[in-house]
DNA sequence: GACAACCCGATTGTCTGACAAAAGCGAAGA
DNA sequence: TCTTCGCTTTTGTCAGACAATCGGGTTGTC
């Protein structure tokens, strides 16, 4: 009884609540892509709520930086230039590395022994290659690696960006040989942690963040004949 | 001519931005205090505005972390822990020391200079003691800081973090003492960067937020007799 | 043919009024 | 005293309405 999972449809949460997660899909999976309009009549009318509801989710996911809105004319989804991307990975690299330092410092038992375990599930799924079960993992290595440091304010704007970087639109783990070096740069983190190294764990998460930003980054100008006009 | 005082009143912005900053400051000035329930209906005569403003205005705040919202019982301004308050500190230290290593080594010398002009008028203001142009002062330099970092990501997030500080509810300059340390170590601060030395900038930065932070911890812990129940 | 002024449709920003649902509170009853 | 019931308050959500604004197309002029 390890794995409490929380039932999808936890139908309590209010209606609003319900419509940013749909909208934060959307955005995430690519159903509505970076520099979309999002016209609210239409979400309205494809969600099937009022507008009420959609306004304040919109501001929900504005504040969260996935939408832009300009006034008069409509919120848009976030476009995030190449200087951006690559000051997005910076922080990241930042947040995390002290995440990282922090949980192998003062996590508990109890933390490392679950991060251990998503790291194992992350490298399972790397091998039976399920790519929505790949994802699921390595949200839930995240989430234990944000919650293991202890700091809610590391880990709400780990969230913030992780979610942003879904708006570079590459899974940075697509890359054939990616795969595997991101398994064996997780495991990496995990045995630092597990160590109480704490410098060695940071240097680990760096490294992971940097790899990753490194192929984004790559990615990122060799498709860039579209930013100009 | 050197100060381009923006008109207070720009009409152009929505009304909801404005009753986002109306009631921001309301917090930041304590005239909602941590804990204290806000009824919609309420906020709608005192504001003169009708609900839909109103209720978009919270859901930005809520993001923000400004205030908390529970279902069907409605925001309060956030309260903030004794812990939450050490953890806050120390993503702060962690991103203004970020903030003014990049600053030095990435900087524009416009930015330099800027920051420097900032500074003379902090300490300036620190002599004459007028308090609202401390703050204003002071809002000055750190707005200079976090843009001269040039990124986004990280202006964006420290912004956030201090507009939480507010949640505290005491200046952290109001020690007799503290304030001309301050001003020291800001100039610290700023000579580290107008000296593109990244590494003493980023120390600057971190020793600056680590004694506002102990000051601030200190007196949060002696004054913690109402945390209770 | 190019450029400016203008008008019009589409969409947002905002208000009003309405109502169900839930939370909190007080009263009634065991 | 404790539980239960019902009432009040407030939120969550919808529908409809309307002014303001933006963008685009049209018209008119040089």
């Amino acid at each position: 009884m390890g794995d409490m999972d929380l039932q999808i449809a936890r139908q309590s949460a209010t209606l609003r609540t319900q419509v940013e997660d749909k909208l934060r899909q959307a955005i995430s999976s690519g159903r509505f892509k970076p520099g979309q309009r999002l016209v609210e009549r239409e979400l309205c009318e494809s969600i099937g709520v009022g507008r009420t509801s959609i306004r304040e989710a919109l501001r929900q996911l504005e504040a969260e930086g996935l939408i832009t809105s300009y006034p008069h004319r409509g919120p848009v989804v976030s476009t995030i230039t190449y200087e951006e991307a690559a000051q997005l990975y910076s922080v990241r690299a930042l947040l995390e590395s002290y995440a990282g330092k922090e949980f192998a410092e003062n996590g508990t038992a109890q933390d490392i022994h679950t991060l251990n375990e998503a790291v194992a599930e992350f490298a399972e799924a790397a091998e039976s290659g399920g790519g929505s079960r790949l994802i699921k993992a390595k949200t839930a290595f995240y989430d234990c690696l944000m919650q293991g440091s202890g700091n809610v304010f590391v880990k709400q704007m780990l969230t913030s960006l992780h979610n942003r970087v879904t708006l570079l639109r590459m899974t940075s783990m697509t890359q054939p040989g990616r795969l595997n070096h991101s398994v064996e740069e997780i495991k990496e983190i995990a045995a630092a942690i597990t160590d109480r190294n704490g410098a060695k764990a940071a240097a680990a998460c760096k490294y992971h963040i940097d790899m990753a930003a490194k192929v984004a980054l790559d990615y990122l100008r060799k498709t860039s004949e579209n930013d100009g006009d």
